[in-house]
DNA sequence: CTACGATCTCAAGTTAACTTTAGATCAAGA
DNA sequence: TCTTGATCTAAAGTTAACTTGAGATCGTAG
């Protein structure tokens, strides 16, 4: 694939795993805007391609549509993205992720630990018991993402 | 909370953060079988709540309601779970849990790297042209996860 | 030029994960 | 006991993210 490839959809759509139809539909969405040869098809250069993997892969950590779409907004559909382009995208979504690998970890861990205690009973394992101290502070609704203490 | 507190539907609502209309839906799904009063109405153990804690989580990283039945079926739903219970759930969440960190700190670190490689054009940035090779090895589905080349 | 597969648009259908509604019952204080 | 808020079941409605279907057009090999 060369750098001035253009593709049509069902290409696209061989080389992402994605089917035609959600392309069309992430098209709906906002989250691309290929081009169109002048009979009307499609036609996809490398950025839309990039953008669509980039669809792909915050969505199976959970990111919406409309969540994607506002990170992708920052990049430019025209011209090709600059370093600043990439580094205003990336400055939230980074956090995002530095956030989503620290709760995955966490809950790892969580399980890790609390095997490597050897208890037989969760009932008197540390892990098991730890919402004990919070459970101190009364009552109203627990705020699950990072703090898996339930 | 004391280790033996059971609950009712509200309270483990507002201490969960799930609406009560959300755990009657998880009960339907099998993810969770609380306990019943002679008169009709839910009563939930602490293992009911850890077993929900861990629904909210595992969603919040893309798995489905079914997958998380599955991950959840070694557990004993009547008897405290032993160490061996949660190293025998733990083993293959584990696995995923550790896939789904790696493909998201590449995901970070390949921002990093295409920002700290202070090219002004992505066009001609490692990361951003990284598919050429992979291109070389002809047309058909790209399997994303893993791997953000495109 | 003529097939004929690929693509097009638009509308309707599907699935997962819930929420809402309706009407009845439970449970705890006055 | 009475009342009032919490909970119950069952069924229907909602939203996000797509897929499917119908009928027309594109585009390229022959």
């Amino acid at each position: 694939m060369r750098a001035d490839d253009i593709l049509s959809i069902g290409q696209v759509a061989a080389r992402t795993g994605l089917a035609v139809s959600a392309i069309r539909y992430y098209e709906d969405m906002g989250l691309i805007t290929p081009m169109r040869a002048p009979g009307g098809n499609r036609r996809f250069r490398r950025a839309d391609i990039r953008r669509l993997s980039f669809v792909r892969i915050a969505q199976g950590f959970g990111f919406t549509l409309p969540r994607i779409a506002e990170l992708l907004a920052d990049l430019p559909e025209a011209r090709t993205p600059t370093a600043k382009d990439w580094r205003d995208i990336s400055e939230g979504f980074k956090q995002e992720l530095d956030q989503k690998i620290a709760t995955l970890t966490k809950l790892r861990d969580d399980l890790d630990g609390c095997i490597g205690c050897g208890c037989l009973s969760l009932e008197r394992c540390a892990l098991y018991n730890r919402d004990d101290t919070a459970a101190q502070k009364g009552d109203g609704p627990r705020y699950l993402m990072g703090d898996t203490s339930d």
